[in-house]
DNA sequence: CGTTATATATACCGACCTGTGTGCTTAACG
DNA sequence: CGTTAAGCACACAGGTCGGTATATATAACG
C-alpha cells in the first residue's frame, strides 16, 4: 500500500530507484545545470547504480524530458486552485514569492533553463517546455476572462511574459526581480479590468 | 592603414587571427550555444590553429568573457542615439524588431544565454552580463527621466524586465514575443508619463 | 635581406562524458 | 519458500572536452 510510484510499464517491484533518480535530477539540474551534471555524479547522489539508471531511462535526454514533466503538477496549482481569492487576486498571486521569509532567490524557471541549455527546439524537453509555457498563458487568460478583462488572451500572454522576464532577470542580475514584475502586473490588470 | 585590430598587447603583426576567433565565437555561441561549441570546432571555423587561439585567449572562459564584451557598443546605440526621436519615442523604439522584413526570430540575448549556460555568478562573463543589464536599465531610466516620467528609475527597471522577458520567451516558445513586450511598454509609459 | 613575432599543422595529454557488459545480490510477492 | 524482477558493483568502450608540445612556415618591419 505504500507503493512509491509505478514504473514506466505499470509494474513495480524492488525499491524506488526511479524516484531517487528524478529527485536527484531536480536538485542537481537546478543547482549545477543540466549540461554540467554528469550521469556518474547524478547516480552517486541518487544512490543508484548507473546500470539501474539506464534501465529506467534509456538516455540522459529522456531523463531530462521526464525531469521537466515532473514540474507540471507542482508549481502553479498553489495559485490557480485558491478558491479563497477572486480571479483578479489570483492573477496577482502568481507574482508573489513562494515563502515570505526566504532569503534565497527564486530559482530559475527550469523550462527556460532547459530550453537555453539544450539549445535544440526539437529536443523532447524543449517541446515540453513550450507546451508548458503555453499552458500557463492559457490558464492566466482563463483567469483573466473570469476576472472580466477586456482582452483576456492578450492579458494572459502579457502576464506570462512578465513571469518569464522576472525569472530570467533574477538569474542574470542575481537579485530578486519578481516584485518589479508584480508591479507591472498590477498596472496591466488595473488597465484591463474595468 | 587597414589595420584590423590591435592585439592584446598593442602590437600587431601577421593577419588578424583574433578577429576571426571572436567572429567565429559570435556565430557559434549564438547558433549552437557556448557549452556545445568546442574549441576545435571554433578554431576550424575561424581558420585559426588552436595554438594561436590559446595565445590570444588563455582559456575558453576568457574567450567567452571577451565575446560578451564585444556586444556592448553594438546593440543599443541604435536606440538611444536617435536624436530624431523624442525621449518617449526612444523608449518605445527599444522594443521594435531590428528589421521589419525579417522572417527569423530575434536571437536570444547573449547575456542571458551566457548567464544560464555558465551557471556560475562568479564567472567573468556572468559578472559582465550583470553589469550590462544594469547599464541598460540605467539608460532606460535616464531616458524615462528626460521623458518626464514620474518614477524614472522604476520605469527603467520595468522596461528592462520586459526586454528580458521577450528575449527569454521568444527562445522558449520559438515565436516572436517582442510585440507583446512593446504593448506592455506602451501601457507602462502612458501610465508613467503625464 | 635578415630578424623576429605571429601564425601554421598535427599529435598528444588527462579528464570527463554518455552509455554497456557481466556477474552477483536482494527484495517483493505468490 | 522459491521465483523473479530490481538493483548492485565495477570495469570498460568510444568519444569529446579543454589545453599543451613540437617543429615549421611566413608576414612585417628595420
Amino acid at each position: 500500500m505504500t507503493e512509491l510510484e509505478k514504473g514506466p510499464l505499470g509494474r513495480r517491484r524492488g525499491r524506488g530507484a526511479r524516484e531517487r533518480i528524478l529527485s536527484a535530477s531536480q536538485q542537481l539540474f537546478r543547482d549545477a545545470g543540466i549540461n554540467r551534471t554528469g550521469m556518474d555524479q547524478l547516480c552517486a547522489v541518487a544512490q543508484v547504480s548507473k546500470r539501474t539508471a539506464y534501465q529506467h531511462f534509456t538516455s540522459k535526454d529522456e531523463l531530462v524530458a521526464e525531469y521537466l514533466r515532473r514540474f507540471d503538477p507542482d508549481i502553479m496549482p498553489g495559485v490557480f486552485d485558491r478558491t479563497d481569492l477572486t480571479p483578479r487576486e489570483r492573477l496577482l498571486a502568481a507574482f508573489e514569492l513562494p515563502a515570505s521569509g526566504t532569503p534565497e532567490l527564486t530559482p530559475m524557471c527550469p523550462y527556460i533553463a532547459a530550453a537555453v541549455e539544450l539549445h535544440d527546439p526539437q529536443h523532447a524537453a524543449s517541446q515540453f517546455a513550450r507546451d508548458y509555457k503555453k499552458a500557463i498563458a492559457t490558464r492566466l487568460a482563463e483567469t483573466a476572462r473570469e476576472a472580466g478583462a477586456a482582452h483576456p488572451e492578450q492579458l494572459g500572454e502579457q502576464l506570462a511574459l512578465l513571469l518569464d522576464g522576472a525569472a530570467a532577470r533574477t538569474r542574470v542580475l542575481n537579485s530578486e526581480s519578481f516584485p518589479t514584475a508584480a508591479a507591472i502586473a498590477a498596472v496591466l490588470i488595473d488597465n484591463a479590468i474595468p
